[in-house]
DNA sequence: GGAACTCAGCAGTAT
DNA sequence: ACTGCTGAGTTCCAA
């Protein structure tokens, strides 16, 4: 399938990929100046006389010189709807770059049923050559049925038990059309851990070669089919319970909680009444943002169809894009943007509303037209996009960011650098404390693993029954793809010093360290706090609690100094899922870490009654000396800068006692107080 | 190590 | 019936 990938962008002010420019206009040409500023010297030459002057075509321009179509806008009087909005007469360039008028075609010309051969036949052609044959369209019509059949229920009875066991709910008939952040936070949480746990099952069936598994899918159908979904109603505007700035990892994600329809295409649209054409209401833009210089409020967008042998034409997505244009109608943008943990993955960005402000047609790489469309961001809406550029800038040079008090306060104890800034008020960091970037045993603790370990050379395969420790966890990898660990709050069981399996082992995910760029920052109100520069998916390992083990029976003893430091694995925490009615936690042997004096970025998390991230204990194989740990996983996926927090729990009514601390979490169910 | 290629996949829209 | 700015796996190529 020949797409037109890539070829949205924000503008870029900097460099420009010049393949996919160079044939529709020249990348840098001599613009002549003319003498509009009389006393402008910045651009002349030494020698004062500067008769041309070199610009690339996004700018920036030197007095006098203009930018030119396509980049900053169809020219006056050969734009398909005579006007445009940004560019008023006095703005109107002064000089206007000699390009061929037949580049400029009014996008009206282009209405399907025109001369152009159409789509259908073109495929219906392909269909009846000899190569896809008749036998296999027999067999994807076998297929097709099915598929369907599949939707009535998953026909894997141990997805049907996980089915049984996440007690999915159908939402209630109005939430399923309009929704609210309960449930789209619902939708989230279900499709993900129905996900994790569907691609860990498929995993341990080992792997054949060219079959593709697609856990999201297969995800996706059960709970569309379920109507575990929510926003079901497709509307134009903001969509109830979905923030600006929220961030998706699939694109199904999209489609359970009524942001974006389709699938797979880019463009949703809606049929107000029959007798309008319908309009967009949502767009998904792939590009990745190579030349992230703008400041992304603006998004060239291309249209869908044809490609590098057939014409783009106006109908569905493209049209509808065009009539938004036409009727002011605003249009929900999602970014893709490429994600740092998993370069051949994508984030979804939901970065508000945009108008489309003009449209115009291109000649595409392989010289058939390409619908293109100027969307501008509308004014007002919180920061999304733009932050992520603002971070890129922070990562190429962190005296960018403002508040810095250190660049990296572990020194270089973790294998990224975790900054402390300040731009709340005048304090100047936390209380002195050694950085360690794990826990600390100093005396024997009751460990009663002793096992020798597994003796997968290679590393440890999902699938491989006699591997030691893939069956201390129940025959599974215990994580599926990109570290995301299948079962949230259960003990895990990771390879260790014991056994044979290499350091890149999939079973030892907590011992590679930090994966996302962290930040210990200053809260407005509770002191210091952490977040992440970078994206967390849904189950991604994020940080150990490090510091040194106590033995759990002298906790009442400690300084009550050491309270806000302590970390005790015998709290309890709701369950993820209200309805999860799973037992406690279990502990191979009592544990609690105190990290005041020695510890890492994870003392710095605050509680929260809401919280995104959870901890649970990892236990890695070590037949010398115990080594449970504590690792704190991402309960949603979490967008960059929002402040990472986790459940500090409850202790029973009689130990609660001192250490009960009154909650600032401020969230809509908040329970007052939480245990310390 | 990453860009290019490949392919099954499914919701929504149009017919 | 038909479409598409998927997503994961494989291959290939430039260092």
């Amino acid at each position: 399938m020949e797409q037109f990938q890539g070829q949205n962008s924000t503008p870029p002010s900097g460099s420009i990929d010049k393949s996919r420019v160079l044939e529709i206009k020249p990348l840098r040409c001599l613009v002549p100046i003319f003498p509009s500023q009389p006393n402008s010297t910045s651009f002349n030459t030494p020698q004062g006389a500067a008769p041309f002057v070199c610009s690339s075509p996004s700018g920036p321009f030197p007095p006098g010189a203009a930018p030119f179509y396509p980049f900053f806008g169809v020219p006056g009087s050969q734009g398909p709807h005579g006007h445009n909005p940004q560019t008023t007469p006095s703005q109107t360039p002064p000089f206007r770059f000699n390009t061929p008028v037949s580049d400029a075609v009014p996008i009206n010309s282009f209405r399907a049923g025109d001369t152009t051969p159409s789509r259908k036949v073109t495929r219906r052609n392909a269909k009846s050559q000899p190569q896809d044959g008749v036998a296999g369209e027999a067999d994807t019509d076998a297929e097709g049925v099915n598929t369907r059949l599949r939707k009535k229920g998953s026909m894997d009875p141990e997805v049907d038990n996980i089915l049984t066991s996440l007690n999915i709910i159908t939402l209630d008939p109005a939430r399923q059309n309009d929704g609210d952040k309960d449930s789209v936070e619902y939708a989230l949480l279900i499709f993900d851990l129905l996900r994790r746990k569907i691609a860990q099952i498929e995993d341990s069936k080992g792997s054949s070669p060219g079959i593709i598994k697609r856990p999201d899918l297969k995800a996706g159908t059960i709970l569309m089919t379920k109507n575990s979904r929510t926003n079901a109603t497709k509307r134009m505007g903001s969509v109830p319970g979905v923030e600006i700035g929220d961030i998706f990892f699939f694109r199904f994600e999209l489609c359970l909680v009524g942001l974006h329809s389709p699938s797979m295409a880019g463009i949703d649209y809606l049929r107000v009444n029959l007798e309008e054409e319908p309009v967009a209401v949502s767009i998904v833009s792939s590009g990745g943002y190579e030349d992230d210089v703008e400041d992304g409020n603006v998004l060239i967008y291309s249209g869908q169809g044809g490609n590098l042998n057939i014409d783009q034409k106006l109908e569905r997505g493209n049209l509808a894009l065009k009539n938004s244009l036409e009727r002011g109608k605003e249009v929900r943008v999602i970014r893709g943007v490429k994600d740092v943990a998993n370069p051949s993955g994508k984030v979804y960005v939901y970065d508000g509303l945009y108008k489309v402000e003009e449209s115009w047609v291109e000649k595409g790489k392989g010289g058939c037209n390409v619908f293109k469309f100027k969307l501008i961001r509308l004014r007002g809406q919180p920061e999304a996009f733009t932050m992520w550029k603002l971070i890129q800038q922070w990562k190429d040079a962190i005296s960018s960011r403002i508040g810095v008090i250190l660049p990296d306060l572990t020194s270089g104890a973790e294998s990224l650098p975790v900054s402390l800034v300040n731009d709340v008020d005048s304090e100047k960091g936390p209380e002195y404390f050694t950085y360690v970037p794990t826990i600390k045993y100093s005396k024997e603790a009751n460990s009663t693993d002793f096992s020798s370990g597994c003796a997968c050379a290679g590393g440890c395969l999902p699938g491989n029954q006699n591997c030691d420790c893939i069956q201390k966890n129940g025959g599974y990898l215990p994580y599926v793809a990109n570290g995301v660990v299948a079962n949230a709050g259960q003990l895990i069981y990771e390879c260790g010093p014991s056994c044979l399996c290499p350091p890149n082992c999939k079973n030892r995910v907590s011992q590679g360290g930090l994966k996302v760029r962290l930040e210990v920052f200053r809260t407005k109100d509770k002191g210091w706090g952490l977040r992440s520069w970078d994206p967390i998916r849904g189950g991604a390992y994020i940080c150990e609690y490090a510091g040194e083990a106590i033995d759990n029976s002298n906790i009442e003893a400690l300084d009550r100094d050491m309270d806000d430091y302590l970390f005790d694995a015998t709290r309890s925490c709701p369950p993820i899922l209200p309805s999860d009615s799973s037992e406690d936690m279990k502990m191979p042997f009592p544990l609690a870490i105190n990290a005041k004096n020695v510890g890492n970025v994870a003392r710095f998390m605050n509680h929260s009654c809401s919280p995104n991230v959870i901890w649970q204990p990892v236990l890695r194989t070590n037949n010398k000396e115990p080594d449970l740990h504590v690792v704190f996983h991402a309960i949603r996926h979490i967008p960059p800068m929002t402040e990472l927090t986790y459940d500090y729990g409850m202790l029973p009514p009689e130990k609660m006692g001192r250490r009960k601390k009154l909650c600032l979490c401020g969230s809509s169910k908040c329970r007052g107080f939480f245990a310390i």
